[in-house]
DNA sequence: ATGATAGTGATAGTGATTATCATTCGATAT
DNA sequence: ATATCGAATGATAATCACTATCACTATCAT
């Protein structure tokens, strides 16, 4: 059984005040900024286990797990390859479709993720 | 300027023979039993060259990149969670509605990555 | 109180990938 | 053919995100 800790309280607290997409260094650098000093390992520890209960959300980069905010509708993402921005995009078509692919494949969907990757309007405009 | 050598062209070859994804250590690990020696650094270095050039596609799971051929369709991935097969699929309505977006929100799309996790059919069968 | 169970945190370890650097290759220019 | 010079190679060290270890602590049920 799973325990919801003063660390993870912390953690879930500071990710839950923010739309941002935090990894693990971001959460650890801006709790000790408050005064809240947590091992990094617990900070990987509390961000699985957070994630797992579905309190928070996790997205797989190409680099590094980030984590946000649970408490909004799906959705997916899009990276810009520019200057690292994730803007969020709704788009229930899509997951009705990725059902009928896994129905016809005879795939149990646990999960997915979708990425779009480009330039975000105003990298775009910057000609950048 | 991109130089198409004979490790890279063995590399490439080494692909293009089959339909699995490969990772870099697979890839040196059979070149090697081919008889054919290429430092590990250069298989990385040759992948992602290739890959710049158009020449194999890659895809980023959560461990690590793998590539496949270039030379079919596009399509995205089943990913199996039990035992870590890789599934392919078409389905051109959902490039379309991801055009839509992006145009929405004034995007400009370089590249997407759609990955759906679950159990693939034998797994699912199997109970695991 | 007591034991079982889970969490913490410092730190070592892991595994994929990248950087370094001396050497070699290969596509032009001669 | 040969000189040239940027790119590629390969051995190895380094990096970086993350996980394992382990001694210790907190929490919960009895």
């Amino acid at each position: 059984m799973q325990k919801l800790t003063a660390q993870r309280q912390a953690i879930l607290d500071m990710i839950n005040r923010s739309d941002k997409h935090w990894d693990a260094d971001e959460v650890a650098y801006k709790l000790k900024e408050q005064g809240i000093s947590i091992g990094i390992a617990t900070v990987y520890r509390g961000l699985a286990a957070l994630a797992e209960q579905g309190l928070i959300e996790s997205i797989q980069l190409a680099d590094k797990k980030r984590y946000e905010r649970a408490d909004k509708a799906h959705h997916d993402h899009l990276v810009c390859t520019s200057c690292g921005s994730i803007e969020e995009f709704c788009k229930p078509e899509i997951e009705v479709l990725q059902d009928q692919v896994a129905e016809e494949r005879d795939f149990h969907i646990q999960g997915h993720q979708l990425l779009l990757f480009g330039l975000c309007k105003a990298c775009k405009a910057g000609e950048r």
